[in-house]
DNA sequence: TTAATGTTCAATAATTCTATTGAATATTAG
DNA sequence: CTAATATTCAATAGAATTATTGAACATTAA
């Protein structure tokens, strides 16, 4: 083999990764699973997209090596194959992030309010956590929570945020958090509480960040929902074969 | 504007990262300028790609902020835009490679010989060229090898390696590198050298990780070709525009 | 000015990717 | 066994990406 063609077929290779990362759609499902497995149905559901669509893009993620997929009973859940994917995925955010003023003209245009809206870092919120003057809130659904939080976080999702708004001492600032820097639950949670007079800010980035900052963790059955099984991104089984023995059709 | 169409031109903009990334040309590109920077014509002969080819590749990767460009005199001197850039293409690259048995194959079938390939570490190597019981070899292009090296390494391109043997003592150990994990120039080194009864590896990984580690770089005028100025890298000046208030012809 | 050079632009055909549709497959329950 | 469910497969039309071509542009030198 000469080198020339050597060099084509290994980038070729690298590109196949790329080529999978080159939709908002996966990226998205990326993001999602960031946070721990899940079923076709229920990323059909986040995303928008078909079921037939998602379970389609899930197959080229797994088929680079980006997410692994275990079959239990009727259902197919997936996750990442990797924390490191998790980082990969960041590192185009960031990319991204400091190219396109559009990416902030688009987060802007979302939150009317632009003041007060700083982050907290994850360093000061354990240390403000320790001292207990501060609300921890985690805005995801029920499942995601279910599945490891920031220790004595308060599961609130935005919906219900309303509804429950006694749950929250009104002495302490609000510390939102959910899935990721672009996870926009966090800022419909704290524009909602700023508007309600509470004070409130969103924790940098998210969950799965805080997980992989190796921050300390807390798991716990949810209230209402027991979910999909919370094993939450164990890269131990490894993508067995998900089909036995189908072939084509004659 | 809802929450489902801020989500999608969020994770649309970060897609436009990742469909500059799905082309092996554009990462071979990116690998190539992980050295410094280098102007169209040169990149085109690397790629094998054509001038007009390479110049619209180089403008994908412009455009979504992966590179960035200088122009001096004639010629535009494109680089990248970021160390992180290296990083992820490193971290695509690791993906591919846990996943790809083919990628492991394609190296394997390039290599015949496959006994005593196993990469020296760059700590050991910066331990033992302390000690001086060992032969560093860059086996990269004069050009390159001015714009920054490992300390003390000889400079023998692959094409010369044989015609300049006398150079090397045959009593310690060569250690060879060249661009990155994936530059077939050190296999290449080493493989020759071992045929001739040289005892031989090549270093983990290339100059660019080497560089990025922080360990010691040093630079120097290359015997033969000046080449290009030996601006390495610096991120300082970004990307002016670089055609002034040209516009559609009628 | 003109000529030469390095780079970019614009249009095009060939290839590749995407979402949709409806059918096929595996698993569980009855 | 049959029915119901979750997922995957396969075919297809519409959309996007790629390499090629030749021309246009910007810079330098004469």
């Amino acid at each position: 083999m000469s080198r020339e063609r050597f060099k084509k077929q290994l980038f070729e290779q690298f590109a196949r990764v790329g080529r999978v990362l080159a939709n908002g759609h996966r990226l998205e499902l990326v993001e999602f699973l960031a946070q721990g497995e899940r079923a076709v149905e229920a990323l059909a559901e986040v995303t928008g997209l078909s079921v037939a669509n998602t379970s389609q893009h899930l197959q080229q993620l797994r088929r680079v090596g980006l997410v692994a997929a275990r079959k239990d009973g009727l259902h197919v859940y997936y996750r990442l194959a990797d924390p490191a994917v998790s980082k990969l995925l960041g590192a185009i955010q960031s990319i991204a992030e400091r190219q396109f003023a559009e990416v902030d003209r688009i987060v802007r245009s979302y939150l009317t309010a632009k003041d007060g809206l700083e982050p907290v870092s994850r360093a000061d919120l354990l240390e403000r956590a320790a001292r207990g003057d501060v609300t921890v809130l985690d805005v995801r659904p029920p499942v995601e929570y279910a599945a490891g939080h920031v220790p004595g976080a308060l599961n609130v999702p935005v919906r219900e945020l309303e509804a429950q708004l006694g749950k929250l001492p009104r002495k302490q600032e609000v510390v939102a958090y959910c899935r990721g820097p672009y996870c926009v639950l966090a800022f419909e949670a704290v524009a909602q509480l700023r508007a309600l007079g509470f004070s409130a800010r969103r924790l940098e980035d998210g969950f799965p960040e805080w997980r992989l900052a190796g921050l300390p963790v807390e798991e716990s059955a949810a209230g209402t929902d027991p979910g999909p099984p919370a094993v939450v991104n164990t890269p131990a089984t490894r993508a067995a074969p998900l089909t036995q023995g189908r072939r084509l059709r004659g």
